[in-house]
Formats: C-alpha cells, structure tokens, sequence
DNA sequence: TGCATAATTGAACAATGTTAATTACTTTTG
DNA sequence: CAAAAGTAATTAACATTGTTCAATTATGCA
C-alpha cells in the first residue's frame, strides 16, 4: 500500500501548491475551495477526499513560508558577521520577506485562532518564529556583555511586536505610503532599540 | 425638509446602535447585514436605503468607539499627575480597552483598506490615536529634560506598534494564555521603553 | 474482459452581500 | 375628501462563499 500513500501525497501536493501559489499572489481574499481546486486542476469537490476543509490547506502552507522566508533572510544576512549589524538586518529582511508577500503576512499574524485543534502548534511557531531567527544574535550580545540576558529578552520582545505593528499599518492601512519611508522608520526604531 | 433629515438621522442611528453593540457583543464576525438590520427592526434591504453597504456602516462606529476609548483613558488617569506614570498609565488602559472589546480592536486595527474613498480619515484617526492620547506627556518629559525630542518621538513610535502587535497575538493568538500574563508583559516592557 | 473498488464530479444547501422590483405608506394636489 | 405622486420598506432574486453527498467515471485485479 506504498503507492497510495505516494499518490494520495502527490495529490496533496497539488492543492498546496495552488494554494501557496494563490497566497503569494493576489492574497487571502483570492482563496476559495473552487480557485484553488481550478489552479489544481480537480473539481471542488475533489479537494475534500484530501483535505478536512480549506483552513488545514491554508495552515499547512504555513511551515513552507517559514523556510522559505529563513533561506530569504539567510541569504541577505549570511555574510555579515555576529552582532548588531547583523540582528539589524535579520529582522529587517524579515519585515521585507512580508512586504513582498502581503498575503503571507495575512497568514501568519492576521487569521483568527477560531478553532484551535491542531493549528495551536502553528500558531506557536509564528509566535517564536523572529525569536528562533534572532536567538543566536542576541545570545552573541549578551555574551559581549553588551546587555544583560534580562534585556536582551525585554528587547526582543519589544522588537517583535513592533515589528508586526509596523506590517500591519504599512500593508493593512498605507501607512508610511511610501517603501521608502517605512524603510526608512524602521532603520530609525531598530536603531533606537539597539542603542545600547 | 427638515423633518425628513431627523427622520433620516434617526433612522440612520438605530443601524449604527445595532451595529455598535453587535461589535461589543459578538465582533466583527457577528456582522452581516440581516443581522444587523435584525436588531434595528427593519429588514435587510432598508439598510441600503441609509447606507452605501455594510462597510460604511461599521466605520461610522469608529469614531463614537474612539470617544467611547478616551473617557475609559480618562477616567483611569485623571488623578495622576504628569510623567512617566500617567504616561504607562494610558497606554496601559489604552490596551486593555482593546482587551474588554476585541471586536472594536479588530475594527481599528485588522479591516482592511481595501477601496480607501472616504475611509481614509478614519485610518489616519487610527493611526495617530495613542499618539494624541500621549501627546502631553511625551511633551512634559521632553520640557523635563528627561529624553530629546528626537527620542521622543522614537519611543513613541516604537510604542504605538509595539502595542498593536501585543493585541494581535494576545486577542487573536492567545499569547500570552492569561491576562495576567499578558498584564505583566506590558508593564514590562512599557518599563523598558521608559527606562531613561 | 468484467467486476469491484476507489476517485472524481457537480448538483444541492445554507449563508453571505447586494440590487432591483414591488408593496405600503405619506404627502400633496385638484 | 379622494386621487395622484412621491417616498420608504420589503422581499424576491442573484452571485459568491464553504461544505456534503449521491451519482458518475476511472482504476486495478482476477
């Protein structure tokens, strides 16, 4: 019974793909069972032998940004070495990774925790997702002597909320209107809650 | 005609009360206009006869919820005397308005803008609202002495966002689990951001 | 090939927002 | 006062949403 397993996966994959694919481009509001089983090439009513309903498609979806936004900031980061700088320009990128995706931003911080089941354990990984990525620079701080452990925690935190008021009024609200500007401010509030 | 415009006001005000206290109620997801025509005691379609859609109805309640925000601020506050206190103070209640009717924080905070028309100086209220609410006391610490200018508006900055993206996770996340919790979290890292 | 099992489909249902046609009511006018 | 005109309220209807399920189609095996 090795090839079902194969074949029911592969048939997954289709509908997640659609849906990623969906997600990426015009956002939450595009997804509906009938878009994404038409980009998927079934019927509707196809996607339901697969999945329970949508929300689980939208919420495996999930685990596949996070990489892919790690190997985004990865990329960016990699070269610069242990420090400010670099914490910096983490949690920059990773503030631009959403900017490109509005729709994935949707995803993660905006989509009510209705029914928790299973989603509980995605929504903790959200939550630590910035702190996982910076760990290891703040770790790298507080080592220096830089800060203490206590505010190295203190700041993260501030960091991490800001950073998601930050998305929600430039991609939700146009505000700063310009790239630019929102670049702009948030070189100037990390700044500020690095300076130490 | 002037009685027509008090007819007409009045009319207009039975959808908006119906659409207020299913906000406080229930939230944003209780909304549809049957239910809110419902409640006001007319049928869905008189609805259209007042208002555009839906949308504009839910954002005439924006304001009266602003008003409704600062005299919960106020009262809390009034005692105090300028500084950094009263100034943790407001931000303090500012939230746990949100906390006691999330419904509205998901109003302000959550809708999107999609067609902007008329609804951007509603946005732009969102927008500066704590800014306003803290305007005095940013102003009496930097008279004080105790930061510049520049600072100033930093902090404040990082505070407006900061604390959005405190409700996101706990409003919609529960993150932190208890209020407790999340209480707790605020007043620490309020006391971060004023520690100067 | 023929049968049994599995997979796929789309009709159908309940909600949703919105529009437009219809009905009820009020006011004005002859 | 009654008929006409105009205004307001209602409901039927449409499109779109997620979801279910009986019926159809495809598949695999003997």
């Amino acid at each position: 019974m090795d090839k079902k397993e194969i074949q029911e996966q592969r048939m997954r994959m289709y509908f997640i793909n659609a849906t990623k694919e969906l997600l990426k481009g015009e956002g939450l509001k595009s997804i509906s069972v009938r878009n994404i089983a038409e980009r998927a090439g079934y019927s509707f009513g196809t996607l339901y032998n697969y999945f329970d309903d949508v929300k689980e498609l939208i919420f495996i979806c999930v685990e596949d940004f996070q990489d892919e936004c790690r190997e985004f900031i990865e990329e960016r980061t990699k070269t610069q070495s242990q420090g400010k700088d670099k914490l910096r320009s983490i949690v920059k990128y990773y503030m631009y990774y959403f900017v490109q995706y509005p729709g994935i931003f949707e995803l993660f911080f905006l989509e009510r925790a209705n029914d928790v089941g299973n989603k509980k354990p995605t929504f903790e990984m959200i939550y630590s997702f910035l702190d996982k990525l910076c760990r290891d620079e703040w770790k790298y701080l507080v080592e220096q002597g830089s800060l203490s452990k206590q505010q190295a925690r203190l700041k993260a935190e501030i960091t991490k909320n800001m950073v998601v008021g930050m998305l929600i009024f430039y991609l939700n609200r146009h505000n700063p209107q310009s790239f630019d500007e929102f670049s702009q401010r948030t070189e100037a509030l990390l700044d500020e809650i690095l300076n130490f």
